[in-house]
DNA sequence: CCGGAATAAGTAAACGTTTGCCTATCGATC
DNA sequence: GATCGATAGGCAAACGTTTACTTATTCCGG
């Protein structure tokens, strides 16, 4: 394994010193160079095939040009997105994107959190799990750039935030199947531990509440993140209280479960029951399928973030901001209007 | 912003030495530390929070513990399932994962790979674009660690290759609807460029010859790596053979825009048109749809190419190896059997 | 022709680690 | 009491950069 060419190696064929040939490469303007040596440093430089060795020189100082994601499902494609819209951003400015998959385990996001630091990493986008306040501690103090995102930090004030407005996402929803005459709804969604994603559960009895309908009928049922246990979940719920008459979704890996449940038995979308789903994966409007559902702007989610860690890292001062984004309802063929019966 | 403790740092408030702080913190065995020692150290590093910089000890020889790993598109779940799976093979041993969209574009290939050596990452995973076997060059010469995915190097043989049977893609497919009796079937591609991928497209033709079934009914339409395009190519084939009784799509993305198509235009699948799809993206099975389809075996392709990426950095000579996955059909209820009429 | 810009480039000290090379103190052994 | 091995830990060079400091030459105006 041939190792790299060091300026050093590059200084001796071009018959001039390191200082020299580090100045030219990086091209300063303070600094007098005649065109001979310029010359013979870039031809030398070639020919040797330099790559400058940025670990090297952030040792003195330099930016690692290297962000860190935190993301807890890769799997998610609001996730995907986010690391998509991100690494745009990241790109056009000469950052490296290191993406790091928590799986939604405290244990591991310490872990990924310790070894971003180790690799000096500029900022960090995250994403952070139930413990994320405790882990991240270090790293804020350490005076790492962060935007946290999606979720925010329990107990923690200062920081910036970047996320969807998670109970204007129940409420929204809710709203949209009370006035199309539904009154007796399912939620089915994830037990996270999680205080915002919570929101998008209660929400939806503030909305009942508001417009003075009855909160007896919503039922909920909640459980693991997996698309395995929304087909259980959604099992579950129409054992229990088969007069529902829609079906409401805060996950969209758990509503491809319960999707596939109500296909494999037979029940006709939404004649037979009404879906809406929080999310936009993909296949919530693929082909056969037409979905209403909530669309939380993914793209514009990472791109946002990833702009407001940009800059921290470039700029002075920032203050800390909170941007909650609202989102849009997308409707679909998959709500029934039963409000006229 | 307060600066990241040192080796120095902890030694002075240790009472000790630089080195024995950092025979101490590596636990190394070959030297004696008294317990005392060790204790007071380890303190001192808590005190003061010290993190080690990877990118000073890499200088010494160490390695850095990242991998990039670029792809050419990250919206296709092809790709994100292989990230995923890597990832989670490179974390196991330590490693960070610096992922990198190259948007099927040679120029940006190039500045990444530019930009990977200078963060010296221990190895390289990627699915070259149409000039890859030139833009790694430089890479492959340094001597750098890596795994090509998915599509080859032109005009190189000396690289450790993962990937599909592209041509078996296209025999497998041809076959299962020459077998169901389709004999007018329109394939939709991407224009690559990419030798590898056209094999899906000549198998077709090939497979029709096997059976001894004339290729004239045989119709293709390729164009741009695109939803939009699929919809597109799917709209000029149904125009110019609406006789077609199968559309064969070889590429996910392509395909979505072509079932939209589909359905925006009344089709009925499979009793109007049978289609068969490459690729195994969520929407294929996902609520309504049941779509016959080519499975790669994304997550498995990804975990094998961590593995032999992972073996050459670890092990001394490992020799090069070329992994070629077949892949399997999935029938869904997308192709008519129209054989016995 | 002298002094000060302007031009040009070498020297060396950091940056934070790792590690080979010493030195020093013990007991224990002969 | 000299020698040896075990135990303990300091010292400093090196890794590849960046950059402040220095030196040397040339050129021009007065």
């Amino acid at each position: 394994m041939k190792r790299y060419a060091t300026l050093k190696d590059v200084a001796e064929l071009a018959g001039t010193s390191v200082g020299t040939v580090s100045y030219v490469l990086n091209d300063k303007k303070d600094r007098y160079i005649s065109d001979e040596t310029r010359k013979k440093v870039l031809d030398a430089a070639r020919e040797l095939e330099y790559v400058k060795s940025l670990g090297a020189s952030s040792l003195k100082g330099k930016s690692r040009k290297l962000i860190g994601i935190l993301i807890p499902q890769y799997e998610n494609q609001f996730f995907t997105r986010i690391v998509m819209a991100s690494e745009r951003v990241f790109v056009k400015h000469g950052f490296d994107l290191i993406i790091c998959n928590t799986l939604d385990s405290p244990e591991r996001e310490k872990a990924i959190l310790n070894r971003l630091t180790q690799q000096r990493v500029d900022g960090i986008l995250i994403t952070p799990t139930a413990k994320g306040a405790e882990n991240t501690a270090l790293a804020r103090r350490v005076g790492m750039k962060m935007v946290v995102i999606d979720r925010a930090l329990k107990g923690v004030d200062d920081f910036f935030w970047v996320a969807t407005h998670n109970y204007g996402l129940g409420f929204s929803g809710a709203s949209h199947l009370l006035s199309k005459g539904h009154r007796t709804i399912g939620y089915i969604g994830w037990k996270s531990g999680i205080a915002d994603l919570d929101g998008r559960r209660e929400a939806i009895f503030d909305a009942a509440e508001k417009f003075s309908i009855p909160t007896d009928t919503l039922y909920v049922e909640e459980g693991e993140f997996t698309v395995e246990e929304g087909y259980e979940l959604t099992k579950r719920m129409l054992e229990k209280h088969p007069d529902v008459t829609a079906l409401f979704y805060g996950f969209n890996i758990q509503a491809l479960g319960g999707v596939n449940y109500l296909r494999d038995h037979g029940y006709a979308i939404p004649e037979d029951i009404s879906v809406l789903i929080i999310g936009s994966p993909e296949w919530v409007s693929a082909g056969l399928n037409n979905f209403t559902h909530l669309d939380m702007h993914d793209f514009e989610l990472g791109k946002k973030a990833a702009n407001l860690l940009l800059a921290q890292i470039t700029e002075d001062t920032v203050p800390t901001q909170h941007l909650i984004q609202e989102c849009s309802l997308v409707e679909g063929t998959s709500v029934k209007d039963i409000s006229k019966l």
